[in-house]
DNA sequence: CAGCATCCAAATGGATACTG
DNA sequence: CAGTATCCATTTGGATGCTG
């Protein structure tokens, strides 16, 4: 396309509009699905397919915005290998991981609330597993 | 207004589809505004119009969503007093202040990170478009 | 004071088809 | 394999006016 057309998501226009640390990690953070990508990556670098199977219910364009918003962000580091067929993984930033036992403590809270309230928590963790 | 509308603000609805707890605490917690509230409260009750002022840019409807999601899903409890002129109090359940340390340690990540990585950027940090 | 109703704009999320 | 492009649906956010 000839059209260069300046993406609305530019982590310049994303990050920057908060004087506030908590809105500003809500902003890096919040969505859908950028912590349980968080959490599929804590344990190591992973593919983009392997990721996309860790999260069955997310569709390829939803995974590549917030991987592209992650690593603009400064939460992971995109790796491509100049392969055929192409390989790329993802990994977790240093200030990524600092995020972790967060992501962990809120993990327990769901699960504890969860159980609380519903009275009955599955027990597949962290796995998003919801039959569509 | 004969019209009935359901609205799509159903707790019903927005907490039962998934059966990831991961997903289950960002559904209660996500969106812009929920963590500042529970952050705000954490202190103790408030009126709305207190917590209007202290999110100076939430408009009275967001606010009123906000709060009525909350209040479905648990995480706090509306005091409406009967009195002229009307009095309304907003105070945390138990398990929201449970989450009250997780959202402390996000708003310590929110801050280094933010210092470690907008050092280069703009020194509006504190100052600036958006007061607060 | 603490809201609700209405209308509207923007952001986000998704289905499907296609590509280097 | 790892994405793009396009179109569409849903959700979120906001401006304004009104009310018990």
């Amino acid at each position: 396309m000839a059209n260069v057309k300046e993406t609305s998501t530019n982590s310049v226009n994303r990050r920057f509009l908060t004087s506030c640390d908590m809105t500003y990690a809500v902003q890096l953070m919040g969505g859908r699905w950028k912590l349980l990508i968080l959490m599929r990556l804590a344990g190591g670098k992973l593919r983009f397919g392997e990721l996309r199977k860790f999260l069955p219910n997310i569709t390829e364009r939803m995974l590549t915005l917030q991987l592209r918003e992650m690593e603009e962000d400064g939460l992971l580091i995109r790796t491509v290998y100049a392969e055929v067929p192409p390989r790329v993984d993802y990994a977790l930033t240093p200030i990524a991981h600092d995020l972790v036992p967060i992501c962990q403590h809120l993990h327990s809270w769901g699960a504890s609330h969860r159980k609380a309230h519903v009275g009955q928590a599955s027990p597949m963790a962290h796995t998003e597993a919801v039959p569509q």
